[in-house]
DNA sequence: ACCATAAATGACACCCGGTGCCAATGCAAT
DNA sequence: ATTGCATTGGCACCGGGTGTCATTTATGGT
């Protein structure tokens, strides 16, 4: 008996070898789904371009449509690390606007992908469907944070709502960011909660500027 | 020749009469549903205690999960018509907050039936991911009402992102109404609205006055 | 009475997404 | 070689949803 006994797997744990990844798969179908449309692709395909059999496919994805959303609950724990550093003097919706605004900033190598991704999720019925149940995860991490902040569960009305809100806001940004690809997503996101805060002074003259500020390209201002 | 040669149909316009109605199966399956759960009731057996085919069940429903919607396109068009009747003086987000308190206000007898429903919808997944394919039509009301105001088209960013805002507010006071079934609908949905005009002043102590508002049953303040 | 017409139903075959089950596979440690 | 183990593949099965076609049940005209 050494102690060390079992060498604590260095790379390859036990048992047969896999015969691709959650990755591969996710990269295969994201491109048939472009190709031919999502409807028009089936897990069958899928899995056949990828070598592997429908059944393995259902182990890698629970569903056919998780499979654009990537490692979405990785993603909100981000959110949540983000969130749980705000210093406790910045204001609620401050520190909401902030933190939404950089979880949605991706570096520029992946904005293609992610526009594919969100443009996919935002057409599709079935994967708008799922849409909703995806960002339920976001939608409890917003509302914790506003419930820690107003002493209250993030389970009660105003928490909730807030998350509601802030969900919002980023949904309205992505879908404006479809159809604007010179669009910069982060400064519509802050656009999308600088108007919230003023809802009530909505009128035709100030939605006029504010429409005018999202039109320019990249969103710096001059 | 009578000039008045065919008669325009009673009630029976010809072929073979229905066997059913698309009310008889809502009611059938929405008391399946309650009784067993959503996903323990097949298809199969709506039909079957309706005494109807299951193919004829999908001539009536598009799919299962359409059904606790009742015939939503109409309720939709009430608050097209509602907002379409608004004076134009009266402020936006004031005029869709009257909108959209009155278009859930619905009455007594059908108060539990209402309740049922929403909260079918808001607690089983694929209902859950439903509804957003369905709010959508929901959405697009509020936001062309929005676009007429501000002078630009409802697919805009504004208008859209009021639109999602206005559901935002409803869905949290549904969320809410569901585990407080003493709670007076519009008035949740009043009071989220307010909320959301004063978001920036969120903090501890507004919170919980307004929190302790909507505590009240039924929402009439003394 | 008889026949055309028309609308709805029912039966059947089929596709696809998703799941439970179990035997086969491929690698590593002994 | 043998054992242990995770992963895979195959298969049967379920439920939702669709396309197709013959059948049913009425009405209206002759």
């Amino acid at each position: 008996m050494t102690g060390l006994d079992h060498p604590a797997e260095p790379d390859r744990p036990l048992g047969r070898p896999r015969a691709t990844t959650h990755d591969e798969l996710e990269a295969i179908g994201m491109d048939l789904f472009g190709r031919r449309g999502y409807e028009n692709v089936s897990v069958q395909q899928i899995a056949e371009a990828a070598g592997v059999s429908r059944r393995t496919f259902f182990r890698y994805f629970p569903t056919k449509s998780d499979l654009p959303w990537g490692d979405f609950a990785q993603e909100v724990d981000r959110l949540r690390s983000t969130l749980a550093l705000v210093p406790d003097q910045q204001p609620l919706m401050a520190a909401l606007r902030r933190a939404v605004v950089e979880f949605n900033r991706v570096p520029a190598e992946a904005v293609e992908q992610h526009r594919a991704r969100l443009g996919l999720i935002l057409s599709e019925p079935e994967l708008i469907a799922r849409s909703l149940l995806k960002f339920q995860l976001w939608r409890e991490v917003i509302a914790e944070f506003a419930g820690r902040r107003l002493g209250m569960p993030g389970s009660s009305f105003l928490p909730e709502l807030i998350g509601e809100i802030a969900l919002s806001a980023a949904v309205a940004a992505y879908r404006e960011w479809i159809p604007h690809p010179s669009a910069d997503l982060p400064t519509l996101i802050d656009t999308a909660f600088e108007a919230m805060t003023d809802l009530e002074g909505l009128e035709h003259g100030s939605a006029a500027t504010l429409a005018q500020r999202i039109a320019l390209p990249d969103g710096r201002s001059p």
